[in-house]
Order: structure tokens, then sequence, then C-alpha cells
DNA sequence: CATCTGACGACCG
DNA sequence: GCGGTCGCCAGAT
């Protein structure tokens, strides 16, 4: 899993909706890698119209280090969602991401069957 | 090449 | 419902 998939993803969320980084780690068919996928949003370049804040933990509550936090619900607001409850209602804001191609490492030919 | 870290997730108390 | 712990994968040193 690299994290050039994980961007690609992320630049899926419509605005207004949020996802989380186990569904972006599933959706990459690696479950295990959440924190791959939020160390990969830290590592987000910035300016590549990458919407990291459209990203949130499990539950749609934000964990991270501030300002970071405090930025990411304002941009939230900003799209619309509803920052009111304790955590952002999944039910209505949460987006599912698409599988973007589960390409088997390398096009190797299938020997015929 | 081996080890530590890290915008996380799920479970236990 | 909240805080602490273990497990997870990939990168950086």
């Amino acid at each position: 899993m690299s994290w050039d998939r994980v961007y690609r993803l992320v630049k899926q969320i419509p605005r207004g909706h949020v996802t989380t980084y186990g569904a972006l780690a599933k959706a990459l068919r690696e479950p295990g890698g959440a924190r791959v996928v939020g160390y990969a949003m830290a590592s987000t370049p910035g300016g590549q119209g990458i919407p990291w804040h459209r990203v949130v933990s499990a539950g749609g509550k934000i964990k991270m280090p501030e300002p970071h936090a405090s930025k990411q619900r304002r941009l939230l607001e900003t799209e619309g969602v509803d920052l009111s409850r304790a955590s952002i209602d999944m039910d209505r804001y949460g987006w599912v991401p698409r599988r973007p191609k589960p390409r088997k490492s390398k096009a190797k030919n299938k020997p015929v069957t």
C-alpha cells in the first residue's frame, strides 16, 4: 500500500462529506493499515488538492494534534458538515470510498486455465 | 539491514 | 463514555 493510493482516494471525497482512515484502508484492502493512511495524511505535501480535512477517525471523531484538529473542524463546517455533535454523523456525512482498482501488483499474465 | 515512530482501530477496565 | 494497551503497515533514520 503506497500513500499515493491513499491520496488518490481522498481526492475523491465529495465536498460536504467525510470518510474515515479505516474506510480508506479497507477500500485499499488494508484493514490494518489505518495508521498508514493517517500517516499518509500527515505527510500530505499540501496544496496538492488533497482534502485531508475530510478524513476523520473511526466513529466520525477528530483525533489529531492541534492545531490541525481545530483547522479541520473549521474546514468541515465550511463544507456544511455539522460538528455540533460529539462526533460527525457518519450516517449522514459518511462517504464510502470506491475501490480505485485492486491491481494485483504486476500485470502478470495469468497462464491459460 | 534492523529499529523506532506515527493525523489509527479495536478491545479491556 | 473515556483512557490505556496491543496490533497493524509503511516510512525514515
